[in-house]
DNA sequence: GGTTTACACTAGCGCTTGCTTGGTTGATCT
DNA sequence: AGATCAACCAAGCAAGCGCTAGTGTAAACC
C-alpha cells in the first residue's frame, strides 16, 4: 500500500510536516499532530510514508535538492571572476534559506534523527553541495581575494551562513542580497563594491 | 525532598546527562537511561532534580556559566589592542567548546526544549556573553581592524565559531589557538601575525 | 540515643507513542 | 458493468513514557 514515489499529495504533506518539525521538533511532533495538520487521520499517514522517519528524510531531501539546484543555476548565470562567483554562491545560499527555511532548519537540527540508510543517502547530496562551495573558495584563494587555510575558510564561511537561520528575519529590512554582500566584504575587503562589474583575473 | 542547590553529586549527574543528551537528544533520552548511566534507579533521579526539564536547564547553565567566566578571564589577561582582545575572545570561545563540548552542543540543539521559565533565566546569561562579544567587535570596528555592519559582523563571527562544534575534531592537529588565529586573520587581514606583540591604537 | 537528613529503592499509575489491521469510498480505466 | 486503485477511516495494540508514593538505611547532628 505504501508509496515511495513522488506523488503531488506527498509533496504537499512534506511541506506541512516541515513546518511542524520546525515548530515542535521531530521527536515532539506526533503522527497525530501531523495527520491533523494535514486534515486526515493518523492511520492514513502511513499510506503516504512507510514510517515517521521517512517523513523526516523527505523533508530534508526536498530542501537539499533545491539548494543544490539553485546554487548550480547561480554559478552558471554569474560572471567568471572569483568575487562574482563567491558572491553568487552566498546569495543563492541565503535565498534558499529564505524560501525553503523550514526544510533547512529541519536539516540542521534534526539530522541526527535520521536512520543510517537515510543519512547515508542524504549526506551524498549534502557533500555535492559543499563541494560547490569548496571549489568557489579555492578560486577565491587562488585569486588572492581571500587568505588562509582552504579547509578552515570554507568551514568558517559555511558556519556564518548556516547560522543565519537562527537570527535572520525575512520581514526585516535586510535582503539576502545585502547579507551576501556584507559577508563577502568582510572576508574579502578588496572586492569592488558593485558586484555587477567583474574583476577579471 | 527535591533539592535545587548545587550538591557535588548533582554536578556529576549533570555532566553525565550532558553526554547522553548529546548522544541521543533530549527527547529520546529517557529518565531510565539517565538513571542507568548514573548507576541508580529511575525513581531516585527525582531526588536530585524536580523533573526532566530541570536536568536540561542544569546542563545548559553549567556550560554557559563556564563560557562566560572564561571569556571574562581572557579579556582581563590579554593586552589592550583591539586585535589582541578579538583574538583572546575567539580563543576562549573555542577552548570552552573543547572542554565543555557536551554542554554547548546541548545548548545549541536543545534550547527550545526548555520551558518558559528556564529559557528566560538562561537567555540572560547568554545575553551577557554575547554582550562581551559585541563590545570587542565594536572595538575592532573602531580600530579599523574589521569593516562592515556592527550587527552583521558579530552574527557572522558567532556563526563561524559556534559552527565549529559540528566539525571540530579535538584529536586532530589543529588547536583552538590555531583556529582563533585563522579566524581573526580571515576577517582582519591587517593583523600582525604574532599575537604576542601588541598593536596599540 | 534519639532525630533528622541525604540518598536510594520497589512498584506501578495514567497516559501517549508509533504503527497495524480490516474495511469503506469515489474516481478512473477497460 | 465490472475491476482496479489511491486515499482515507475507525479502532486499538503493545510498548514505552515521565513521574509519584511509600519505604529502607546509613551517616550526621543535637
Amino acid at each position: 500500500m505504501n508509496v515511495v514515489n513522488e506523488s503531488p499529495r506527498r509533496k504537499e504533506l512534506t511541506r506541512l510536516a516541515a513546518q511542524l518539525f520546525v515548530q515542535e521538533g521531530f521527536d515532539r511532533t506526533t503522527v497525530r499532530m501531523l495527520a491533523q495538520e494535514m486534515g486526515i487521520k493518523s492511520g492514513s499517514l502511513f499510506h503516504h510514508f512507510r514510517d515517521k522517519q521517512e517523513i523526516l528524510a523527505a523533508v530534508i531531501e526536498e530542501g537539499t535538492q533545491n539548494a543544490l539546484m539553485l546554487a548550480r543555476q547561480a554559478l552558471e548565470e554569474c560572471g567568471d571572476s572569483a568575487s562574482e562567483r563567491l558572491h553568487a554562491m552566498a546569495r543563492a545560499h541565503l535565498e534558499t534559506l529564505l524560501t525553503d527555511r523550514n526544510a533547512h532548519v529541519v536539516a540542521l537540527y534534526e539530522w541526527r534523527r535520521l536512520d543510517a540508510a537515510a543519512r547515508d543517502h542524504l549526506s551524498h547530496l549534502r557533500d555535492a553541495y559543499e563541494e560547490l562551495w569548496e571549489r568557489v573558495i579555492d578560486e577565491a584563494l587562488e585569486a588572492g581575494l581571500v587568505h588562509g587555510d582552504r579547509f578552515l575558510v570554507s568551514r568558517f564561511v559555511m558556519g556564518a551562513l548556516n547560522w543565519t537561520v537562527r537570527w535572520y528575519d525575512p520581514e526585516g529590512p535586510r535582503k539576502p542580497e545585502d547579507l551576501a554582500h556584507e559577508l563577502v566584504a568582510m572576508i574579502a575587503p578588496s572586492t569592488p563594491s558593485q558586484p555587477g562589474q567583474s574583476t577579471k583575473v
